[in-house]
DNA sequence: TCAATATATCGGAATGTCTCGATATGTCAA
DNA sequence: TTGACATATCGAGACATTCCGATATATTGA
């Protein structure tokens, strides 16, 4: 039988945004920007370089972190300039590193 | 310019399972089904009554997230016990209930 | 102004995910 | 053995995501 204790519970709204979050993260192309984001500002020529993949998919999967709010940027003439706007991100990529390694 | 200061990053591959893992979780039933198991062992039933969803679906969840090691079961009787299996998924829950509440 | 550079947007094909009803399997209690 | 219960599996339809080529916009330097 399922106990009756309290417990602290999300509620499933936001659990949904969370679950959003955590969708737009898990992709191998954009932890590894994250990755690289959690050391310092990039721009998306250099996060699609460092990724191997077109520029125009890289402005995409950073178009979609910004928008969830695992983002933020900032233009610079015809650069733009992305940084990482979501503390957690530091420690969730932590979990992820000791369970997969980084080398 | 990219800088070219070393930096240690987790391979592609292995984000690649990270992303497998992270999408598995991306959900609010999901979610909150770890949110529980945070606290103890549940039944198939009893996580499906939680998340007001019909218990074949919840089997199914559940064995998504058996499928990728975050959790793990033990079949008693006719009822099959559920656990957390990856210890980082309290961290990463933590993340979540620290940005988007638990009430 | 012109060409080169950096980033963004659009449409489409392939693929994957979610949810559901229907049905199957395994287990217990009587 | 039978019926009820708990869990699992299957297939279909709707929907979302990924990736790509083509093209668009915006900025700079010459």
């Amino acid at each position: 039988m399922a106990s009756t204790k309290k417990m602290r519970m999300t509620n499933l709204e936001s659990l949904g945004e969370a679950a959003e979050c955590l969708r737009t993260l898990a992709h191998p192309h954009r932890l590894r920007m994250v990755q690289m984001l959690l050391q310092g500002e990039y721009t998306v020529g250099e996060l699609a370089e460092a990724c191997d993949v077109p520029s125009h998919m890289a402005s995409e999967h950073l178009r979609l972190m910004q928008r969830c709010g695992l983002l933020t940027s900032e233009k610079e003439g015809r650069r733009r300039y992305y940084r990482v706007g979501e503390p957690h991100l530091e420690s969730i990529m932590q979990c992820i590193e000791t369970r997969f390694g980084t080398k």
